[in-house]
DNA sequence: ACTTTTTGTAAATAAAACTTTACATATTGA
DNA sequence: TCAATATGTAAAGTTTTATTTACAAAAAGT
């Protein structure tokens, strides 16, 4: 699973620690989520979608 | 987290059994989403989405 | 009424997501 | 160049998602 949250935070001149903050998480999630290391949760998913003011779909794409 | 998988289901003529099926889970992964005793993972609602031909967004409801 | 199919649920286990602490490296900026 | 901020990563632990086996109850079909 692909994602634009790098490119998203770069739009919106966020570091890793403040979009943690913003979704709450941990600032290593947010990093593990960037670097492909596992996926978010669904609920987190959504976090990210209201944040962004983006669909799922415009931030995660499902390869494969 | 709300889905409307039950009614999906319904509208499609399937039993939760086909569905795990088609989704790669088990079924008492699908009886327990439908009962809200957890969420799915970010793939599996891709899944979802891909197999109903909707957007994650009109199959999960996120409450809050 | 009886049988088959479907759904609900439970317990034990495994796997994935996420936390905390901690430290190393890279980037920015004074 | 030195200091501060941001990013990458690792290990150990917790929580959440998912599996397997198994059985009971509800619904549907004959």
């Amino acid at each position: 699973m692909k994602n634009r949250l790098k490119v998203l935070r770069a739009e919106n001149d966020m570091t890793q620690a403040q979009l943690a903050d913003e979704t709450g998480v941990s600032r290593q999630t947010i990093n593990a989520i960037e670097k492909g290391k596992f996926d978010p949760s669904l609920p987190l998913a959504f976090r990210f979608s209201k944040l962004f003011n983006l669909k799922i779909e415009e931030i995660f794409e499902d390869e494969n």
